[in-house]
DNA sequence: TAGAATGTTACAGG
DNA sequence: CCCTGTAACATTCT
């Protein structure tokens, strides 16, 4: 379900909670989940300390000591629940049992959650990253004829802007999401580089005092245009509602459409 | 109550 | 082969 500025909270969270605590039993729900086998990812995490939890695009990273990670992606829907003696959560993919009844479980009503053991570091530039430039953004939007939301969500583009960040970001530039990636003026570009770092930071600020123990709420508190509860945006402008690939894409008429 | 849900990917068509 | 757009995945909630 989340995009980055929640899952860079989850993951702190996660790491709070959990930080140097022994994983001494790793329960396996759904091994065709896995892109191991059910005993080769027990042998490499059993018996080791969690050492950090980091967020790579919208993956949240589990260190353990031994020098192994664990690669985990919610998807649409998957959370990551706290799991209570004797307790019993609907949907697990796996369940972390940690030293002391501490337990926690990756859940998915949809199975679509993944677990991946030591995941391949990726070439693409995660949206807060220093290897995320501007001129990146320049060279990629030059290539491109598709919509500028499409392209923001694509995570072979660029890691960790989802269907509702992509809406917020937009607006906060005053770019129509409908607008042709290549047709965006440079010095519009610029803005967008920019605005997609304030948003995305000022959001984990916001939600850092927000949840600043959960790794599973949904926030929609300080979202301005990517929120059905809203009707118009914070300058008074009526949020129109339209899809794009499928999916809602909140937006006003305060923004610029650049077509070829 | 039918449709939407903060995602990804396989596949079709150009 | 490259580029782009669409449908499907399974279940819950409104």
């Amino acid at each position: 379900m989340p995009e980055l500025p929640d899952l860079e909270i989850f993951a702190v969270n996660l790491e709070k909670r959990f930080k140097n605590k022994t994983l001494e039993k790793l329960e396996v729900i759904v091994p065709k989940r896995l892109n191991v086998s059910e005993t080769e990812l027990k042998e490499a995490l059993e018996g080791h300390q969690l050492q950090a939890v980091l967020r790579e695009g919208k993956t949240m990273q589990l260190h353990f000591g031994g020098g192994n990670v664990l690669g985990l992606h919610l998807m649409l829907h998957g959370e990551i629940r706290l799991v209570e003696k004797d307790d019993q959560v609907k949907f697990r993919i796996i369940e972390f049992h940690f030293k002391g009844d501490n337990s926690f479980a990756l859940t998915d009503f949809q199975k679509m959650a993944t677990p991946t053991l030591n995941p391949e570091p990726s070439e693409v530039p995660d949206a807060l990253s220093k290897d995320f430039t501007i001129t990146y953004l320049k060279e990629l939007l030059s290539k491109k004829k598709i919509q500028i939301k499409t392209l923001l969500m694509d995570q072979h583009l660029i890691r960790g802007i989802g269907n509702t960040y992509a809406d917020e970001i937009l607006w906060h530039t005053r770019i129509s999401p409908f607008s042709i990636a290549k047709a965006i003026p440079e010095k519009k570009v610029k803005d967008l580089y920019q605005g997609i770092e304030e948003v995305l930071r000022k959001e984990i600020m916001q939600l850092t005092r927000a949840i600043p123990d959960s790794f599973n709420a949904e926030v929609k508190d300080f979202l301005k245009i990517h929120n059905p509860d809203l009707k118009h945006s914070p300058t008074g402008h009526e949020i129109k509602i339209d899809k794009i690939g499928g999916r809602k894409t909140y937006y006003t008429d305060e923004q610029v459409q650049y077509n070829l």
